[in-house]
DNA sequence: TTAGTTTTGGTCATACTGACCATAACTAGA
DNA sequence: TCTAGTTATGGTCAGTATGACCAAAACTAA
């Protein structure tokens, strides 16, 4: 245990490491409804402290990359994709999150889009999981999950989120989808449309979705763009 | 210029360097109009890079403490100061924001109440400034500050941030006036009071405020909690 | 006593929301 | 071919919030 090549006056004399981490989001159809529900890639730890356990993909801050960059590479390195929003969540910095040294975690958080994320790579190692049925995760994980969560459905009610984790093109009823599987409510169908009608950003397209069990929708558009971080800002 | 003890290969390999920043607010009256204004404290850099630039307080993240303990020592070290609010703003971790080494800024953000305000340290190399007038800062501060601007601005329409540059008690005029200085714009007395009064978490006392030019306005007390970050967060 | 100013309560038209109803358009199966 | 089932789509209606504006109340200063 907390087994360590440094003692214990020398942990306390190095400065906190640094680390990178990404909560990364995608919808798949749940097994059981086949209704689309929110999924996240984990990887199992194969070192002490917590080996076994699934955590968060990570790694250490490299030199010469930005922090985003450093997201958006440990993103690709785990799971083979590239993300089609990404926002920096919080700086974790508690005393205690691991028991062998100080680390403070910055952790972004990232959507894919399902063309993506069905070609996600899988192995013994890295592995995705329902959001909302994660067992017992290494460090602080758990939490930072449960953050990301709840950040995620502020966003979505907000505004220009929800198209991120969708094709290019999507029908109103999949947004409604994407709303209900991450707000955990059902919406009303008929209101719903018409508040994403007024919307300027969604765009109607002349295009219908065939091949459905029942009357074609009609095929959207979103023209709006990303997000309001100190890093990519455009209208505040 | 550059200089520094190590070369540019020892730099490249030494880890990013962690520091931890707190932009702090407060409300002090305008000299011109007297009306309540937003200020913050800067300090004097002594040393390169930006040698006698102004920069927002700051420094090294110790060892022992968490961020938070860390944002609000470095408070208390350069103003004297205790903040009534203090909640983290962002991670700042560009490739060239000091010239001399890759540094790594949690920045944090605080409110602190008028009677407090009132005693803060000032000193040749610590003064205030009004936030809408400062020059250039030392880094890329102008920006951070611009950013703690906006969240301000936003965490104020959503709710419960106001009260945190007032004293215990206060008018809804003066409420009014906190909203005006930080949005920059005049709202209407008569619809301000009644959003007020439709929200639970002010609190009518039987007490007025005495001595005022006109008509004694009642005073008001907030009694609602803070904010909802990971590290303090209690209903979502 | 009066003028001036702020506090406070109120109206009115408009916009948005949630609950709900009705029709259109398509598929699947009889 | 017809009919039932289901989704897509458009609409109404009451309740609620918002911005513009009016008016009385209450105090000070002169």
């Amino acid at each position: 245990m907390y087994s360590s090549s440094a003692n214990v006056s020398e942990r306390q004399a190095a400065p906190p490491s640094l680390a990178i981490s990404t909560v990364i989001f995608a919808l798949r159809p749940s097994e059981s409804s086949g209704r689309p529900t929110l999924w996240l890639p984990l990887v199992r730890r194969i070192r002490e402290p917590f080996k076994g356990l699934w955590a968060l993909p990570g790694g250490p801050l490299s030199h010469a990359e930005s922090l985003q960059d450093a997201a958006s590479r440990n993103l690709r390195e785990t799971t083979g994709l590239a993300p089609s929003y990404l926002e920096q969540l919080y700086a974790f910095g508690g005393l205690h999150r691991s028991p062998t040294q100080r680390v403070v975690s910055i952790v972004y958080w990232a959507l894919v889009q399902p063309t993506e994320a069905a070609l996600a790579d899988e192995s013994e190692n890295v592995r995705w999981f329902r959001a909302d049925r994660l067992g017992e995760l290494a460090f602080d994980h758990n939490a930072i999950v449960d953050y990301a969560l709840w950040r995620l459905r502020n966003k979505l009610a907000y505004g220009s989120v929800a198209y991120h984790l969708l094709g290019e093109y999507f029908t109103l009823a999949q947004v409604r989808e994407v709303y209900e599987a991450v707000l955990d409510r059902e919406l009303d169908p008929a209101n719903f449309r018409r508040q994403l009608k007024s919307t300027p950003e969604i765009e109607e397209t002349g295009e219908y979705l065939q091949g459905g069990k029942h009357r074609p929708p009609r095929l959207y558009r979103f023209t709006g763009r990303p997000g309001l971080d100190p890093d990519n800002r455009s209208t505040p």
